[in-house]
DNA sequence: GTTGACACCGTACCACGGTACGGCGGTTAA
DNA sequence: TTAACCGCCGTACCGTGGTACGGTGTCAAC
């Protein structure tokens, strides 16, 4: 059985009912259309894997605005390559500067564990200069 | 002249005066004591380093109660050397994996802008399946 | 002696990314 | 047939990280 009530897509996803809603609202995930009769909407597997990239991408530091940019990537393949591309290519960039931040807090981290020797010590504990270039 | 107003120090910091107070309701900043008559208050360099490092470990990623924990290094450093190196380490370990997905998300993207030629050929561009793989 | 630029302080408001709540209705199993 | 559980929908509320606003005071220049 492919097709999922919004209670097990959102277990399925990991995500809370309240949340697919909510991305409905916001245009990232569509709406399945409701089944003519009382029936509840059903959505498919397709829609659990869109969640679970929202999810993903979001935890590596993407916007909600974001990660429609991403998502639209994919809808607008069959549109044109080259705009795709384009976009791609920014996020690439952006994601580079991301990446280099974090390098140097890394690095900052590092020289502030290695500093400290981790006993009651404070001399050599030279957070203050790995943190703080201080006057 | 080494003590600046509210407005030159939210200036030299490059953020703004409201940010500067709001620093100070969160604890993040000390407020400099009133000097008794009715002159304004003074901010001295630091307080401009610190603002400054407020902002970098934010565009990084950081929220402002992380960067209280790592300011707190600073401040605690005098205090007991191996708690401040475990906060250290465990914030390393959270960069770490900040870092990891980041590289995720950044093949992932090199993999969609390698696949699209840039031109308007659709078949050629594997954004589908890089971005996600569908059922 | 008034105009302008700040400082100070409190309170209100904002966007983002949800979460919670309340009321209605349908199905399902005891 | 009644309770439990879900779906549906609208609206309210929340924490985070600020920004805006309004009133008051002080100083400096014109």
């Amino acid at each position: 059985m492919t097709d999922l009530k919004i209670g097990q897509a959102a277990r399925a996803a990991q995500v809370s009912v309240e949340t697919i809603r909510y991305y409905e609202r916001r245009g990232l995930l569509s709406q399945p259309k409701k089944p003519a009769d009382g029936r509840p909407r059903l959505y498919d597997i397709a829609s659990v894997s869109r969640l679970r990239f929202i999810k993903d991408a979001q935890g590596i530091g993407f916007s909600l605005s974001e990660i429609a940019d991403l998502l639209s990537l994919r809808a607008r393949a069959d549109a044109n390559c080259r705009d795709v591309r384009k976009l791609a290519v920014q996020k690439r960039r952006e994601v580079q500067e991301r990446l280099e931040g974090l390098q140097k807090i890394a690095t900052l981290l590092d020289e502030l564990i290695d500093g400290c020797p981790g006993n009651g010590d404070i001399g050599a504990c030279s957070i203050i200069g790995a943190i703080e270039r201080p006057k």
